[in-house]
DNA sequence: CCTTGAACCTCTAGTGACTGGAGCAATTAG
DNA sequence: CTAATTGCTCCAGTCACTAGAGGTTCAAGG
């Protein structure tokens, strides 16, 4: 049985963060007598999940669906592709919006060939949406 | 003089968020006998301002800097330029990482072929860290 | 002038995913 | 046995809003 401190170790979660998954009910933990938690190897194993999952990107939400699937060998593993294909879908979406606003930032910027507040295209453009090139 | 309904109508801001914004110092209004919100032209063109700036991504905290800075005509055009110069590396920063991000789910994604969640290669991906092609 | 309905007011609480601190209790190493 | 570390709970804060309750004011029509 693992410490809550060595499993923030080993998967590199916080340890408040690893309470906070207790609290929202994503990881479940046993009490030694002097009400430490204590950790299966398959705790670790599930938090690992969280973590990696967290790092793609995935909400707890879809983490928490996620594990229920998980959960059970027999589930159709299409399940699984909606989710992690709605998050792809999502992960392109804002990636298409930042570089719609960094290609506005970028011109910007450029336009500006000013010392002082007084003549700077950025303030201009930032305070009449009218100077911009593209829609955002 | 406006109300906040005609400057949430002209601004695309909704309501709350107004009021919101006048709650943390951002903007700030006349009030009339009745004790609503009454705002003249430089109060929409403020909040026109700050609308602009939250569509292309500045923080409040950014865009409050930015209306101090716009203030004073003489303040060095630079200050404005190293606030959105350093948005502008946060946005590229994000969407290197959301790059990195996609090409990860697409890789596991297309890695598996199986019916259920028993050999689901994305449920496998997601425990094991190891069989990560990049880093992320 | 009166009524109706829309727009307005304040205040509180909730979102997601944590993070940090206070003030204790338990464990572990020497 | 003691000191240092780790753990516990509870509360508050982050960002940028959003929603709701319960009440007030305004503008237009009759």
């Amino acid at each position: 049985m693992y410490s809550i401190g060595y499993l923030s170790k080993k998967t590199g979660v916080k340890v408040p963060t690893i309470r906070y998954y207790e609290d929202i009910g994503l990881l479940s933990s046993e009490r030694n007598a002097g009400n430490q938690r204590r950790y299966s190897a398959q705790g670790l194993e599930r938090l690992s999940f969280i973590r990696h999952a967290r790092d793609l990107g995935l909400s707890l939400e879809a983490i928490r669906d996620l594990l229920a699937l998980g959960a059970d060998p027999d589930a159709p593993c299409a399940d699984v592709h909606a989710i992690t294909r709605a998050h792809l879908a999502d992960v392109q979406a804002r990636i298409a919006k930042l570089k719609r606003l960094e290609k506005e930032l970028k011109r910007i910027e450029a336009n500006c060939h000013a010392e002082d507040v007084g003549e700077c295209y950025v303030i201009e453009a930032l305070a009449d949406h009218g100077l911009c090139a593209g829609a955002h």
